[in-house]
DNA sequence: CTGAAAGCGCTTACAG
DNA sequence: CTGAAAGCGCTTACAG
């Protein structure tokens, strides 16, 4: 028995097929017993409408791209997760797009709404895979985009982010306000935006306390657990060692701990640890890590939410949403060592 | 200007529809003038096939979709990311089918198949979502499919899995050669394939060290976090305590682990802690989790493999693929204290 | 409320 | 090597 199609349902309860589509798409507007009708043939054959179909006629795949840099990040991975429950509940599948951190894969992920595979494309890349020409606004010349955790520096695209200058503020204020002065920053990747918001928020709060920042004690990472590991290392060749470490991401404090432990030092009397993101490891730590908390679930919700303002023809104005993080203090950062 | 098709390809470098197709698809049979008149075209037009009418035409969607449990697991993020990048690769795309728990949605997304939206499924869950006759062989009623990590007890269909039977029991074996006599075991959920297979080697390597099993030492968990510190404390309130405790995942030993140094424990001098998976941050802890290493990037790879196989329709026959699992000895580990 | 008809954009068997 | 034609399975504007 080959598979039924509209026209095999159509034939077995006596409508066109058009009737057919209705009662499944629309059945308020079949009458009852014609509804019933179908539907009874499309139980009992089992009937599941082809997508190949619908999506050819209407031009829409129901399919969201996400283009991320890496989805086994427990910060991408939590945002992911909430953008699929999000996406399933308003009837639109998640395509992943998982770019490894190459532009080449990014560019390939984003043309799938060029060829129709995805309807929309959610970035958390900080570069722009798609060219603009310079007389048109963005809005008219790409399909529906919103851009969230990494900031691309273009107008008229919609974005979900948190102020991580305010946060990195945030982050060193606290230090500070537990007496130290000597504090540290691991960087993310130089050129990514987030990297370059945290170092602002940095330089910002040492700056309004009145210390001049040693800028050895600015260490480039890449938001990676090694290199958490090798900035502490380095950290502990200075001569004149930071009493207290900032660094840009949850995985590169965990890999500092690590580091400090190894090596006999005691966290929080002998130096702070303090990271960023809040991922589900951060509070089982010993000592349990004082961090910055993003709102994961937020920032996927916010994103589904933008898109489909624009998938829905709603609007064309970009939106840009910041979401509010917090300091959660917890045992890795205590008062400076006197020395 | 509107979007091109292939028609306006066509007209412009004076072909037939067919022979733009050709020269997309197939260069090879397509005579090199012709083709680059095509290629020209297509690149000054900045043409992009439209999946739509190929889909259609084809009955294809090229799309795989994965239905996994929960995506922020880290054991699951690092089986997909292998899975996209071989998918990939093969010039598939992934969606993401994460059922939260939920066997409706499990049932949901095995039936994108049915809709022609995904053109294979990847089972990581334990349940059958779909309804098999008796009188059929499997592969004659389901889609391509290959099931990973929770074994469904079903004949016929592909499946990557490692012993977990026999993994269970090294780590058991490890612990009684440290001298470990009490070594409690907390579980996983009751009623996955993964879990009864574990306990199965628990059992078996303490019944040939001719030890006993005391029911109190064995809890049962979740595989999440909070479950293995709740496992833990429940265990600290037995009169005689474990020496020992193999956790059937690393999160539940993470979070063991944290309610054994909150409370003043040390590890492995007071108890031993043992995981299951070897995640990335299991190197990371204080100490560090002496684990069972699961090779997620392999087991990514041998369920593309195994799906394209069926896809190509190379074969129908159904293939298993036994994976090697590992014994990390870290810190978590140590002689039994004496008493 | 329902049907007939057109058409979405490709690919491919067939004929030359 | 190339073209004309058919058709994949739906949806929807139009007419009644």
């Amino acid at each position: 028995m080959a598979k039924l199609g509209i026209k095999d349902i159509a034939a077995i309860s006596g409508v066109s097929p058009a009737t057919v589509s209705r009662t499944l798409r629309n059945p308020d507007i079949v009458s009852e017993e014609t509804r019933k009708k179908v539907m009874k043939a499309v139980e009992e054959g089992g009937y599941t409408p082809s997508r190949f179909g619908a999506n050819l006629r209407t031009q829409k795949s129901g399919n969201i791209i996400v283009v991320m840099p890496d989805i086994t990040n427990q910060v991408n991975a939590g945002i992911i997760r909430a953008i699929e429950r999000e996406a399933q509940k308003a009837g639109y599948s998640i395509l992943l797009g998982d770019t490894q951190g190459l532009a080449e894969r990014e560019k390939h992920y984003a043309n799938m709404a060029q060829s129709g595979q995805a309807d929309g494309v959610l970035l958390f890349t900080f570069h722009m895979p798609f060219n603009l020409t310079k007389n048109l606004p963005a809005a008219k010349q790409l399909p529906p985009i919103v851009n969230s955790c990494e900031s691309i520096p273009i107008e008229g695209i919609s974005k979900v982010m948190i102020d991580n200058t305010a946060g990195a503020r945030t982050a060193v204020e606290h230090l500070l306000s537990l007496g130290h002065k000597r504090i540290a920053a691991v960087m993310g990747p130089r050129d990514t935006p987030s990297t370059l918001e945290r170092l602002k928020g940095y330089y910002s709060a040492l700056k309004e306390a009145g210390i001049e920042v040693d800028e050895q004690l600015v260490i480039r990472g890449d938001y990676g657990v090694d290199s958490g590991m090798g900035a502490m290392e380095q950290l502990l060749k200075l001569r004149r060692r930071p009493t207290a470490v900032f660094c840009f991401s949850d995985d590169m404090a965990i890999g500092a701990m690590s580091v400090l432990q190894e090596n006999g030092f005691h966290i929080p009397q002998d130096i702070s640890i303090m990271g960023f993101d809040d991922i589900r490891y951060a509070r089982l730590m010993t000592p349990a890590l004082t961090t910055i908390h993003q709102p994961l679930e937020e920032i996927g919700k916010a994103c589904i939410e933008l898109l489909l303002e624009q998938l829905d023809g709603k609007t064309d104005k970009p939106r840009y949403v910041e979401l509010p993080f917090s300091l959660v203090v917890r045992q890795s950062t205590g008062p400076a060592p006197v020395d």
